[in-house]
DNA sequence: GACTGATTTGCAAACGTTTGTAATATTGAT
DNA sequence: ATCAATATTACAAACGTTTGCAAATCAGTC
């Protein structure tokens, strides 16, 4: 029933190929008026170009396909937002399909959909992939990154910051304020990152010269609740004078519960948060946080996957976003 | 150079309309041998569909688009989840393409994307067409419905919640527990959503026999900022004992503005959001407000689309969040 | 008016799948 | 062995676009 390319042909008593040709914008080879003419009729009869179709026989897409965790983090949106800024100057269309954060199942299915596809590129979004959708995205022969998220497998390219770095940075943050016992809430051990993290602030107290203990360390899944359970283990009389989250939300909840035991923040306890999104500058006291350079990670991602360079794993740089839910012990 | 329906008929030794219906799952008329066959060699020569080729000849594709405005709010989230789980059972995909808040050339282009690709349906969230986008969306055949914002033209199909109640319930929730100079904070004025909550808000007052005055109204653009801003006009020694935010961020910018200019929350001044997404628990004290049910939109709204009746504009329900930051007037 | 070269346009194949219809193979009864 | 009925598979067209190459048209020159 829509309007093809031959209909225009037709009506504009020419052939199809040089329809097609002028609306693909190749209009030089064209007599100035036939050009008019065409996009006039084009235009006229509503004509809406049939992607399936040009996609079938040019053998490519314009469809970049993001798959992302379900985790409850909400760092996705600001990389969504950069990759969508670098695919609007490229005129290529964005895809989202959701996976569950370790669901092998969901994953699989979601990594087939967008091969089947035949996307330009694909970002993996917060995602740790199996063996088995390791191999499914090799053998698509589709370039893929993982964002947000290293990985183990060095073989595999991704875009994230320094996880170690982060962990290092945040505990010698804090110790250089002064403060010696120092908490880690809500981080994700046996993950990659969540024990990239945990060295990293273990290597600040070695060489800080100093000491931390197991008990301050308090594992979950990086989310507000684990933050909450986190600071009611330890108490209203914990000796820890400053606690990083492992996300802003973590912190939040750390921060929050904190402040429902009765302590204050920053003067009893500090919190430092780990991403630095916009949740930071609504809760009281703001909360400081090292923040992740989450939009830069979702236009590099695109910009890699569309020059045809080697993808290569990058980190990108993180730095303090200021707040008042640290200070120095009193 | 990947592996087709051809490659397999091939080294299976027989058609490929037999491979094409095997892997499509109509087996009913196959030796469950040769069925089995195929399915092995499918696998073995890691067999992708092509769906460009299949949606161009069977005219249909089985993505659902989601057109969603830039602006700053946050419910976004919880309505494409609902979107995404209604898909997922029903074996469709989502596309994601940003377009601007009102920038109609912005809105055309992405409307213009999703129409070329022949997608199943379309979904607009928080988004108010012009005039030619309307017609364009119209031309195209594809059911449509807007999300979470109504819509003046009564021929578009809208699904969110009555603003005019919303209005209404606001303002008499805070009315009934004895507040009297009520702000309304966030709201823009000139949009069909804000001018029907203010209606609302006043409706509500005219029924309690009670007067509201203009200055106690900000507009704004639903935003925190707008938020910060109303409560800075408004100052300390305001009048007002409770204030409505447009949105949950505008409540919460009134909120902490309110705290920084060493007010008590609820204690001198009540804090109601409008929206109830996740932030109203992360904030202290945590916010009471309407809640919207934003999930229950994306359900609805894919359901409408892919059931093949009549598209037509419903109200979901709304209910009461209850927080700690409204209170009667002390 | 024929020839040249440049400009403009058309032909036809191809992309990989689905599907209506036709063809073939199989089975069981005679 | 023959036949009918059924179970199984194959043929071929179609979807709407792009694109290499060939064909047609045109302007200018002799």
């Amino acid at each position: 029933m829509r309007v093809t390319i031959k209909d225009i042909a037709e009506t504009a008593k020419v052939s199809p190929s040089t329809v097609s040709r002028i609306l693909t914008g190749q209009t030089d080879n064209y007599a100035s008026k036939t050009v008019k003419r065409v996009c006039r009729i084009a235009v006229q009869m509503g004509y809406q170009k049939n992607t399936a179709a040009a996609e079938l026989v040019t053998q490519k897409s314009n469809v970049l396909a993001v798959i992302v965790s379900e985790t409850k983090t909400n760092f996705s949106e600001e990389i969504i937002q950069g990759i969508h800024s670098v695919a609007l100057t490229n005129r290529l269309s964005v895809m989202i399909v959701y996976a569950g954060e370790s669901d092998q199942a969901l994953q699989h299915q979601a990594i087939k959909t967008v091969i089947e596809r035949g996307v330009r590129g694909i970002l993996l979004l917060a995602i740790v992939p199996g063996e088995e959708n390791t191999r499914l995205l090799r053998s698509s022969h589709i370039p893929f990154i993982f964002l947000a998220t290293a990985l183990d497998k060095k073989d595999l390219p991704f875009i994230s910051s320094n996880d170690f770095d982060i962990g290092y940075q945040a505990a010698d943050y804090l110790l250089k304020l002064g403060h010696v016992k120092i908490g880690f809430a809500g981080l994700n051990l046996g993950t990659y990152v969540g024990d990239l993290r945990l060295r990293g602030y273990q290597r600040a107290f070695q060489k800080a010269g100093l000491d931390w203990r197991k008990e301050w360390i308090q594992s979950g899944r990086w989310t507000y609740q684990d933050g909450v359970n986190a600071m009611k283990g330890w108490g209203r009389a914990t000796e820890l004078t400053a606690i990083i989250g492992a996300s802003d939300l973590a912190a939040i909840g750390v921060m929050n519960t904190a402040l429902d035991l009765g302590m204050t923040v920053p003067d009893q306890l500090s919190v430092l948060g780990i991403d630095g999104t916009s949740l930071c500058h609504i809760v009281r006291p703001e909360l400081t946080a090292i923040r992740q350079a989450f939009y830069e990670m979702g236009r590099r991602g695109v910009q890699i996957l569309i020059n045809h360079t080697s993808i290569k794993s990058t980190f990108t740089s993180f730095d303090i976003l200021p707040g008042s839910s640290v200070t120095a012990p009193q």
